[in-house]
DNA sequence: CCGATTCGTTTCATCACCGAATCGGATGAG
DNA sequence: CTCATCCGATTCGGTGATGAAACGAATCGG
């Protein structure tokens, strides 16, 4: 395996597991992309983009919109110039999380493992 | 916002988008937390030293290593100086895996956006 | 030998998610 | 106006994850 693919999986792993010790480990994956896409992306959101643009049944990304807005995160509103349509923004609460996730992928990148050690005395010792 | 948090979150966001859209998006991240940590770190890894070290609770990692084991990407093997213990190992098809998800986090950090460009044509034009 | 402890697993009830099909409402074309 | 189309939401049955409690088996201490 190259390095620096090395290097990625092992960032990756430190930011996964602080991020599972940490929360309550709520958000699925889907949840999380489509969050960061309408957080980050530029671009009025729909969910008839996001479905597209991720690949998704459109129903998977309704759900997970009411996931995301019942914690606060997304916002729904109703597009003016199409009422079928709703445009999808992201809250302040949702940005706030959002700092707090990505002090966790630098502080992972910093090679800072958040928690304890993980050798288990013991089954190291046998 | 700093930058290099902003950078940090724009590569989580691409490769978890890639992730989203390629797979059939079953992993937890609870079980890739745990599968990466049996996979990249050293030592034997038994249920009771994931769950300490992931600050989980011995049945969720049970489950968990149920689920990686059913894909096949672990396997459960009986420690024989303490029958109690059971020691978790990675197999060859989750190291198959891990190098197919480290593509994908190398390919987002070149910048590069598995899929289509994400502007809604319709909407945007409003 | 016998009780207490430690291991991993199993059970239980609950809850969230999944894909597929369908819905009502809004829009656009004829 | 009328019909086809598009949008987002809802329903359906089924699957899987969750925390809390209790379990059997193995080990250790006295």
């Amino acid at each position: 395996m190259a390095l620096t693919e090395r290097k990625a999986l092992d960032l990756w792993r430190r930011a996964m597991c602080s991020y599972v010790r940490t929360s309550d480990g709520d958000m699925t994956a889907r949840q999380k992309a489509i969050f960061m896409t309408i957080a980050l992306q530029p671009g009025p959101h729909t969910v008839r983009g996001l479905a597209a643009d991720l690949n998704l049944a459109k129903p998977a990304v309704t759900r997970a919109i009411d996931a995301l807005e019942k914690i606060g995160f997304v916002r729904r509103q109703k597009d003016q110039n199409d009422l079928r349509s709703v445009i999808l923004e992201r809250t302040v609460e949702g940005m706030d999380w959002l700092r707090d996730y990505a002090g966790l992928i630098v502080a992972a990148e910093a090679g800072e493992d958040v928690g304890r050690p993980m050798v288990d005395r013991k089954t190291a010792a046998a």
